[in-house]
This record gives structure tokens, sequence and C-alpha cells, in this order.
DNA sequence: TTTT
DNA sequence: TTTT
């Protein structure tokens, strides 16, 4: 945890729209991919070359409820996180197989929503804590999640949780590491 | 808020010992500044050139406290914060006058801590709510620091204050701005 | 130069149009300013508030050039760059004088340019070498340009701007550091 | 290439001496495996937990002879670069398979290096035009270097490498991109 | 001094 | 799979 640092940050266009799940325990999810482009010049032919490089993006809890609701094919996002890798056996060839996605825990974009989409420029950088009252309606069906009136994106972009007392319904608020909710997917990507 | 970043990455040494001091309503907040090298060839001379870089950086609550106790002159760190600028004016001329900061939210010591120094390398990544109660006791003298196990970097960074009960002692939190309570100080830096 | 990092990235709406200007030596440079924003709760009344903070921004060479001749007033760019402190002494007073620049390497259009302006998202990444010899005809007074079909953004950022003819006219090129250049204004800013 | 950024920074340790090779037109390559760590507080158990997370890196020219002559297992740097995914087919299955490595523009050791070792702490900041003439004496045998001096952190991060004299042998340069370069694996990783 |  |  000292003497470390995990940092990403891409600027670039939602490839589609992002995908919306919830785990069993009611985390929201989201999913998408993000374009990179790069010019250089081929030093063979001396032409310029534009090579676009996609990103594997997860996000959790508000964070991927802001993308969900609010992003969509094309926009002009920036995206700040961590790189993780996971790592799971094909079913068929028991060969071990890996995954780097970006786990975001900022993201917002950066051009204007198209027209009739509200909210648009919005940015979220995404907590533990920040998640919707959803109350069933859609994938999944999470439930609990009673604590929507948090407070977010303060000052310091952390919060206390739970100051001197424990901490309720533990059970409803899914595994602490995003690489531990995301093992329960069946395909990995 | 939306479509908008100000991040700043150092990592260099610090010219001295962090100054920890805290405001009075007892906020903890840490001055340094940190030497940042840049090599460059002259070009006129053909002569390779060292440039040092001074940056004044502060941090406040748990992670000033981080740095005030495990910190000292000459040790290599990384800072990871936000670029602010202050402004006052020159009591004598009464010119208006800049100074711009780093406000730190993530410092890490990279090397050894120097010997009979504890928690060497460690880091830290502050937290609104990870203060400590101070109960104005002014400069110098903090007590209790009784919450000081809630210092833990959760997977988001960010954490949920109080949930579903009245946040007491508002009072005793100072400003949730680092330049409002900076504000107080008669000399800018 | 080794175990040193100064980094910036900020990404912001430009205050008003860069000025582009020439050294004496026919250094392109570009100041402009940048609003990044920022939200926050207040945690007395409890409403969120926003906060802007203005970064001084300077570039030089292509990147310079790039700025003055795309960007204009209110486009939301993306700036990477490093940290500058000038310092003066106030010809008043003969107090010093600090200004906190960031020092541009590069900057990119993250919105559409209004209508009528070409090359509208571009970006650029400059280069030492990216320079236009300017024959020394001082400020505002570049002709030439000669060299602008330079190929920019190179896989490695870095480019040869000299590939298989001598570099004439060192001597023309300016202090390899924009401080010193920037050491020839009269008004720091 | 506009409105675009894939930039990754890490400090960590490196697991293994870093794997220096020599591509069949002369481009040197360094492969090595970095470690970051990130603490978290489980919430089932509520114990504190490391978690540790593998970055495959990949280093050219300059700064891949940098890698592979000055840095060891164990070392702590910090990696400047881009994400890359690479995709081939596996012989067997015939099945896509995907890898994603950090191209490290940006190498530098942060800890001392171990005794009887030069160039401790240093750094190196890759260059397209950095690169070695290596006259295709094939893997491991590079002769010559005699462009090492050139190794300089110039002000804007590029440099030219040709000073004066016209540079020969293009067509010992190698591809323009590292991908295309690493394409000639057989094996991937 | 920008913008939403 | 995006966009200019």
């Amino acid at each position: 945890m000292a003497g470390s640092m995990n940092k990403v940050i891409l600027i670039g266009r939602l490839g589609r729209d992002p995908e919306l799940s919830y785990t069993p325990n009611g985390q929201a999810r989201a999913k998408f991919s993000v374009a990179t482009d790069e010019g250089y010049r081929d030093r063979q032919t001396g032409q310029k070359v534009e090579r676009t490089e996609w990103h594997n993006v997860v996000a959790w809890r508000q964070t991927a409820e802001f993308c969900g609701n609010y992003l969509t094919k094309g926009r002009l996002i920036m995206v700040e996180g961590k790189l993780q890798t996971r790592k799971w056996q094909d079913q068929n060839t028991g060969q071990d197989r890996y995954m780097t996605e970006i786990v975001a825990d900022n993201v917002q974009g950066l051009d204007r929503a198209p027209d009739g989409q509200q909210a648009a420029q919005g940015g979220h950088q995404g907590g533990y804590q920040q998640q919707n009252n959803y109350q069933q309606q859609g994938q999944q069906a999470p439930q609990a999640q009673q604590q929507s009136y948090q407070q977010q994106n303060t000052q310091y972009q952390q919060q206390n949780p739970n100051q001197g007392q424990p901490q309720q319904a533990e059970e409803d608020l899914g595994p602490a590491f995003p690489s531990e909710a995301s093992g329960m997917d069946d395909v990995p990507f």
C-alpha cells in the first residue's frame, strides 16, 4: 500500500453504450470500452497513420450508475482509475486466461450529451457508499441500498463510514473489492 | 465539477521536515516543500545542467499527521494532489499576492526511513473523515486521536461518513475547504 | 533527473483566447489560463458549492502555435505539463515575487471548435525541435514557418526534426529552458 | 490523436530482473513485471488485507537498455507509459488471446541500487530517435552503443539524436510501433 | 477570465 | 465497437 501507485488516466470515446448490471447482492456494475487514438508517421512510407487502442473499463456503484444512465456510445469521456488483471480458467482448454481492465473511480463526460439527455456533461467520482436506492426495477433485482441520501464528492474524496458504531447490513454491500465481485461472472468479458 | 480535472503528481525530496500545526478548530495541517529535478543539455555550451524545482505542498488531517510524524528532510516521497492558488493582500503595499500550492490527498514515502523511525515507508491517503476530533487545544497539543484505527485505504478511496445519523460536532470540523482554513494564516507561506 | 516526477494534468476551459507572442530569438510562446471546477458540499449549510480554480499555462514552439491558432476562449481543453515557479523582484518594493505556471507539453482541444474554425479538435504535443526557425524578427513578426509540415505526435512523443540534414542556426534557437526565455518578460504575467 | 489520452503511472517493485533482448533489426526491448500493492479493509472480517497487482511492462530502445542494465529484481521503480493490448491466436485452440502491457516511455529507479551497481538511481525517458544503430547482430549481441551519451532528459522530453550529422540507416530502425515489433514474438509473454 |  |  505504501510506496505504490497504480494510476490510469484515459480520454477517449465510448465504443458502445455502457452495460449496467447488478451483482447478486445489489452492486451496480457498468462495463464499457473506450477508444484512444494515437497518431504516428510510418517510417517506411512516411505516411501518417492513426492507431486506435481499446480499453476495457469497469465501474462500480454510483459511478456505474452514472455511466449507465448518462453516457452513451460515441461520447468523449475521461476515466481515472487503476489497472486490474483478472485470471480465470478456460472451461474448454483448462488454460489460464487473463483480462486486464481499468477499474474506474472517476468518470466524466467531456462533450455535450446528445439532445434529450439530461445531466449531460456530468461526471462522477464513485464511492462505496454512493449507491442509489433503486427499487428493484431493472437488471438483476438489487435490494437494500437504502443509503442513497449520502453525500458524495466531498472535498477530500474520501469519507468515513460509520464513525464509532457497527455498520449494519454488511451482507448487502457486496465484496469490498470489485475483483471479487467480478469473479461472479461466468464469462469474463 | 464535471468535465474537469486538476491533478498533480510529484516524486521528489523533502527540503525540510514537514511543519505540522493545527488550526483553531483542530484541523491538522502539514506544510512542506518538495524538490524535483530535471536534467537538460544546455544548447549553447552542450553541457548537462540539472535544474531543481521547488514545490509548496500542504496536507490536511490524517495525511498531515502522517507527514508530520513519519516524513523527514531528505526523504524521497510521492505526492498526489491538486493545484490551488491562494490570494492575499500585501499588508504593506496593498498589492495582490498569489501563492500556488499542491493540496495533497495522497503522500507516500518511497525510500527507507532513517533508522529509529517506525512506519518507515508508509503512505497515507487522506480523508475528510479521517480527522481526529481535536478539542481545540490549539497548536501542537493534540490529544486523543482516538480514531486513528480508521486509517485505511479502502478500495474506492471514499467512504461514507455517518450513515443514517446526524453528524455531531460540526463546529469542530473546520472549514470544508483547506483554502478557507488556510485563510487563517497571517503569513501565507 | 532521476527519481523525480513533476507532472500536471488539467481538464478545463480557457478563460480567454491564448496570447501568442514571440521571443526576440523567434520562439513562439502562448499564454493562457484554464479554469477547473470542483464541487463540494458546504458542511455548515449542506449546500452544494462549486469552486473554480484558475491555472496559468505557458506553451512553447509548435504547441504554442497550435494554442494560438486553434484554441479560443471557452474551449474545453486538456493540458499535460509540469509545474514551474518563476521568481522576480518587484520593481517598486524590491520584494521577491513568485509565479507558478504549468509549462505545457501536450495540449488538446476536447470539444468541438466553433464554426468557421478549422482543425477544430486537434491537439499538439510540443517538441524542442519542433520550432520554426524564425530569423529574429522579434515579437509579432514571425514569417516563414517553413517547417510546419513536420510530423508531430509520433509514437514515442519525440521526434527527430532533422532527418538527414544538418541543423543550422543553433544560435537562433533560444534558451533551452522556457523559464530562461520567459525571463525576458518585463511583466511576469 | 486529438482529444485522446492514454496514460499509466506506476510505482512498484520489479518482480524479476528485466529481460533485455533485441529484435532482428536491432531494437532493444526490455520486459519486466511490476507489483503494486493496495491495502483495504475486508468488510466481513474487518481485517486489513493487502492485495498485489502485477503489471507487464515493455520498454524499447534506450529506455530498454537502461532497464536491462541498471534495474534489478526488487528495485522500487516508477513507470510512465501507455496501455497497449496485443492480440494473437492460440496456436492450439485457435482462440483469440489478448495481453495488455504498459509500454513505458519513462522509467526511473527510486531506491538505491544494490552495492556494486553503478548509475544507481538513474532514470530514463526513452525516445524514438534514441536508439542505438545496432547493425543487425541479432539477439544479445549489441555492439557499439556509440550514442549512449545522448541519454539526457531535455526539457521537452524530446531530443535530437542527430546533432549536425546525417542519420543513416533508416532501414535499420525497425517498425515505428513497438506492437509491430513485438509481433515478431513467437510467445506473447 | 471559462463553462454548466 | 467510437470519433475526426
